[in-house]
DNA sequence: AAGTCTATCGAAAACGTTTGCGTGTTGAAA
DNA sequence: TTTCAACACGCAAACGTTTTCGATAGACTT
């Protein structure tokens, strides 16, 4: 029963014909004759033939599989832009190869390094935490320069000339801080990141702009910036505890539902007595009591646009060379109002 | 500045020696003198000459490459499962490719088509549910009778021999079960999937044999079972609000978050009026308010296993051959009492 | 009968490696 | 001076394709 996988080679030798003949039978050539070819094709089908995919990659330099990197992948927004790359990746033929960072850069270099040696046609990636760190960006730039396409998302770099996909994460900030400044709050706290997270500067950056813009002023007691992500709810407390907000920003679901938890438990209502704005739209938000509003950044959509334009890239590649003329994408964010506001 | 890869080919053109020659200085050997080989070494170093991937692949026969076919990975189980083959598959060298199957059988019959032409060393996966319903599972064993190993994974069904690595869905679940009765609830209710999802049923009859072991009556009013993933809130209303229920156990998440959302709604205390219990120990279980009682299923362990299992055959199978002795690994669940349950 | 044309097929190169084996050169031993 | 290791290197096959370019027929033309 066990039966390998036949070759040209093998149905040449069985059929007596040459591994040409097989090749060209297959590909319904007109130079070989019909009956040559229906027994090629009767005989193939049988041992279900089917050309191997890794001879084809070495002899038409191009593996039709696009590697995407990420910090972790049990984490929502990065699950979803999987899932968008694998759409449309798939629609156009290509696999997809998930490589996790860990956040790490030693990993990152890794991954890159090991896989640029032609087991893929191209990049997607999102920085590091280690990465943006260190802006260490050499690998990236190897790459690049060896001529690999390669796209970034979400947490990218300008000290990297390529194709990009993100969101305008200051503006996002900035309407959901102004969102609440909207509803009449004007104590209104911040849980963010350290800035070197590129995203998390960002929307502070724009929570800032939004309280100047509306002559509030920025109290650095209401910003905490979390570093540690595993042990930060004392800082949270704190900042539920020392000061009377009215709201709370944070830059991300667990951030926003960790504030909800606390502040459930020193009996502060949400959102009677304390709105709260999340980010990112994912499971967390949606089914939380109260669920959460917050700003959606579609990681489908930041999936599907890198791989359409990375693939794009890559079958362009083939006719013309190096245009050479880079573009970044912005993917419209939306502000989902729940039940953690009012 | 756009440096293509270079060759074994071009190195030894530049430096006038044979092909041979610098592969064997690279690999050094003791067959080339030690000028030659510090001269090729130099050159190669210069140039960042790694070897092609592909072209080993062929030669070697074997990717160093793993494919996951999983149903969805906007889903935290799945999501953990692939870190899990994600870690060890790295330790050992391997990369993991990344299908999505979308719960459809077609895209999972093309998936392990186009991929079992050489492309990878071997399969993980889990059935998707449309493949479970159909019980066709011709390719996958066309796949295994060709010399790949799979491995299946959670949704796993008797009709294919293979490594298997699953919990024991039928004793967690009566566990789950015997632990609210154990509380003095009697009325307790069933969240659960249609019978052909094979961990659905398996859950649904620990928690039959948990009642009928206690003497409780089975009452099918108390048993929803939901086949739209999508629109299945007025099913689980009906049964919070026309049964004086005293527990509610749910074979997932979301059933269980979903209850939680919808006693509320309905000014259904949980835990004091009701008590709730769910499956799989995910994100929404553990940032819920009131957080969720649950049975984890540890999916890191469960896919580094798996990992672990497919890697062993495919190393093995270089020395002997075929001992054709699968075996099947039960990953112990835990139940993690939240605030759900009182 | 010689030449041309077409139909049908095979040889070989190419993609980039690795590796067994053959071969030429050197030096030293006989 | 002859002989023979040891040394250093190149050739070629192999992995499985695709594709270009011949090559060998027979059929047809004149």
């Amino acid at each position: 029963m066990m039966r390998r996988k036949v070759t040209l080679k093998q149905i040449a030798k069985e059929l007596d014909v040459s591994i040409s003949t097989v090749s060209k039978s297959l590909k319904n050539s007109l130079e070989i004759s019909e009956d040559t070819r229906q027994k090629v094709q009767a005989f193939a089908k049988l041992y279900n033939y089917k050309p191997n995919n890794i001879a084809l990659s070495l002899k038409n330099k191009k593996t039709k599989t696009i590697c995407i990197i990420i910090p972790e992948i049990i984490h929502h927004f990065f699950a979803t832009v999987i899932s968008g790359v694998e759409n449309v990746a798939n629609e156009n033929g290509y696999n997809v190869l998930v490589c996790l960072s860990d956040e790490s850069f030693d990993k990152e270099v890794i991954n890159m390094e090991t896989l640029a040696n032609g087991s893929i046609d191209g990049f997607i990636m999102s920085l590091s935490k280690e990465t943006e760190q260190k802006k260490d960006f050499h690998h990236i730039i190897e790459v690049i320069n060896q001529g690999m396409p390669v796209v970034m998302f979400d947490r990218v770099t300008n000290d990297i000339l390529c194709d990009k996909v993100i969101i305008d994460d200051n503006l996002a900030a900035f309407n959901a801080t102004q969102f609440l400044i909207n509803k009449g709050f004007k104590k209104i706290g911040l849980i963010t990141t350290v800035d070197y997270v590129s995203v998390g500067k960002l929307r502070t950056e724009g929570y800032i702009k939004a309280l100047k813009n509306n002559d509030l002023k920025v109290d650095e007691n209401l910003i905490v910036k979390i570093e540690d992500t595993e042990n930060f709810e004392s800082s949270i407390e704190k900042l539920l505890l020392n000061n009377d907000l009215e709201a709370v920003f944070a830059v991300n679901e667990i951030f926003a539902v960790t504030a909800i938890k606390l502040a459930r438990k020193h009996n502060i209502k949400v959102p009677q007595e304390l709105s709260i704005i999340g980010f990112t739209d994912g499971i967390i938000s949606k089914y939380s009591t109260p669920s959460i509003s917050t700003v959606s950044q579609n990681g489908i959509k930041m999936g599907a646009k890198a791989a359409k334009m990375l693939i794009e890239r890559l079958e362009s590649e083939e006719e013309e060379q190096e245009d050479e003329q880079y573009s970044t994408e912005v993917i419209e964010t939306e502000l989902v109002e729940r039940e953690s506001t009012k």
